[in-house]
RNA sequence: UGGGGCGUCGUCAAGCGGUAAGACACAGGAUUUUGGUUCCUGCAUUCGGAGGUUCGAAUCCUCCCGCCCCAGCCA
């Protein structure tokens, strides 16, 4: 995996492990994992665990496992866990040989909760689930025992199997550790570890009819497969303490250490699982990979490449405070890796016809225009150019305001890699008084875009010729959310969120271009073609618009 | 009101007792056949607040204030 950013960066996660691999602790290995569960896709706050994750053990020369987290039958399915890999994968991440599933695990996690039982830590209670809550206390009120705490260890044992062999109904029984229900942690006052669920399960099909909780079966997950040092945001934090209990009452050989970071929020829009399934299931969003959404997979449909992505999570760095990232963040770190790559090209979005009335009628010219000004080695093509064009219908205007540079009667411009044009007459349609086309002279001595005398000419335009030009579709993308944060569905949806313009001409070589590739079309921004894309239906994604100084002085004027 | 965590520029984020890195954003200016790119310049006398320790504090101590997480048989 290339990576072009060499900066070293040191947080205090990679502080810890660091100090550990001094010291030898574990041999000196470290062993991480990235462990999603598959109920939902991957969005850009998973990227940022996956770079840690992946990112670390590279540094450190260690390992990074994928584990799929699939203790609930009733929220997972294979479709995510395939969504999961290639998104992984596309991020250039790659785990060789250690694919996990936690239910892998479901035979061994099993023999550790007898094994438990045995050490008197742990016990089935019938208590129903509201029960249980009313048994846990509060915040501030210590919880009280339940009834069912004492049974004896054989009792136990005999319970939990016949439990598992689904002699009971969801609900009626639970595995719970025998903790402390005086905790002042809620998680300790004994947590429930097993719960039935006769539910089949992606991968073990119909053999379990119980099913371990997170807290029970993510520690020993971590520590069957030798992990060091076991990364998950904040809000696990509160599950430490079990997490290690758990460990050392089954005195196993291998204790992670469980370090916490701060999960990743971006302005205006939604990160947290919930929302965007909701999203996905009230068709806000056409799917996962809407180019609007910030999962994974909206993003690389969206034109956003890998490189651009890894680079924004070393950007952001990792701590454990609160925070919210801006999204020109993201969107600066997407415009610098196209820049670099992505090849220019003419497109008019919203059309202007024009007709350079003193350029011969059927005569066709081929204008050298330059592929990308930072990578020379991209070469240069033609664009033909003759005597109708369309330009862009927001470069003209009959009353321009100051600092105008663009086309207005009688201001000379220059079309790019073509001739200055002056435009010398304005059609409107006579009942609407919308602009229809507007009609230009040329000077033949500017070919290619330059003149002889030195002349300056302030604006350039880019055009294509109305004749060669393909006809094609073109989304633009806003903010999915109008808020910079606390977006709620129902009212801070942006309804501009995508425009759709299916009257768009852009430049004759774009005809073979292919699904996925990215281009600069110049002076609006950056595209991908979309895989709605047909060869006689060309469609484009807007990733992301250039930045735009004539804007902001625009606005300022206002 | 119990417990756990966190507060350094508009937004991220370094800093770990020796006198506030960097990035994005923003504001100027230069170059430019993309009002793009690039390049300069500016942008926290101050680190949530108040005391204290020290020759010296964002860093140590005390108190206060604010924000986040926890009462799923979710993860």
């Amino acid at each position: 995996m290339e990576n072009t950013t060499t900066t070293i960066s040191s947080d205090f996660i990679r502080t810890i492990i660091s100090e550990d691999a001094k010291s030898n602790k574990n041999n000196g290995k470290v062993a991480t994992r990235f462990p999603p569960e598959p109920n939902g896709f991957l969005h850009i706050g998973h990227a940022k665990s996956i770079c840690l994750n992946f990112g670390i053990a590279k540094e450190f020369g260690g390992t990074c496992n994928l584990r799929f987290d699939d203790t609930n039958p009733s929220k997972e399915n294979v479709e995510y866990v395939e969504s999961i890999k290639k998104d992984v994968k596309w991020l250039g991440f790659d785990w060789e040989d250690r694919m996990f599933y936690a239910s892998d695990y479901f035979e061994r996690i099993y023999q550790y909760a007898v094994e438990l039982i045995k050490r008197g830590k742990a016990y089935v209670c019938d208590l129903t689930q509201e029960q249980i809550r009313e048994y846990r206390g509060t915040l501030t009120e210590p919880g009280k025992d339940s009834p069912y705490r004492n049974r004896t260890i054989q009792e136990n044992i005999d319970l939990f199997e016949r439990m598992k062999k689904g002699e009971f109904p969801d609900g009626s029984h639970v595995l719970r550790a025998k903790i402390d229900m005086a905790s002042p942690n809620l998680v300790m006052r004994d947590p429930v570890i097993y719960r039935i669920k006769h539910e089949y399960h992606h991968r073990t099909k119909n053999e379990w009819s119980i099913y371990p909780m997170y807290d029970f079966a993510h520690c020993l997950s971590d520590s069957i497969e030798g992990i060091t040092h076991s990364i998950c945001t904040l809000e696990f934090e509160i599950n430490r303490p079990l997490y290690d209990w758990t460990l050392d009452t089954l005195e196993v050989k291998c204790h992670p250490k469980q370090i916490e970071f701060a999960r990743l929020n971006l302005s205006y829009t939604v990160l947290s699982k919930r929302k965007l399934i909701e999203l996905v299931d009230a068709n806000h969003v056409k799917g996962w990979d809407d180019p609007r959404m910030p999962t994974i997979a909206g993003l690389r449909r969206r034109g956003f490449t890998p490189e651009s992505i890894r680079n924004f999570c070393q950007r952001i760095g990792v701590a454990k405070r609160d925070s919210l990232v801006d999204l020109q963040l993201l969107e600066y770190c997407i415009r610098e890796d196209l820049n670099r790559i992505a090849k220019r090209v003419m497109a008019v979005i919203k059309p202007v016809r024009v007709v350079i009335v003193d350029y011969p009628e059927n005569q066709v010219e081929d204008m050298e225009a330059i592929n990308n000004p930072e990578d020379p080695s991209m070469g240069t093509r033609k664009v033909p150019f003759s005597k109708i064009l369309y330009l862009e219908k927001d470069d003209f205007q009959e009353n321009p305001p100051k600092k105008w540079f663009r086309l207005a009667p009688n201001q000379e411009v220059r079309l790019r890699y073509a001739y200055y044009i002056t435009c010398r007459e304005v059609i409107k349609d006579e009942e609407t008084g919308e602009i229809i086309e507007l009609r230009c002279t040329h000077d033949p001595e500017t070919r290619g875009g330059g003149s002889k005398d030195g002349r300056k000419v302030k604006g350039t335009l880019h055009w294509v010729s109305a004749q060669h030009a393909l006809k094609s579709e073109v989304r633009l993308y806003e903010n999915l959310f109008l808020k910079s944060e606390s977006n709620e569905l129902d009212n801070d949806l942006n309804p501009k969120s995508i425009e759709i313009i299916k009257d768009c001409y852009v430049e004759q070589s774009l005809a073979n271009s292919k699904i996925g590739d990215l281009y600069q079309f110049e002076r609006q921004g950056y595209f991908c073609v979309d895989h709605d894309s047909k060869e006689d239906n060309l469609v484009f994604n807007r990733t992301v618009t250039l930045k735009d100084t004539w804007a902001k002085i625009e606005k300022s004027q206002k």
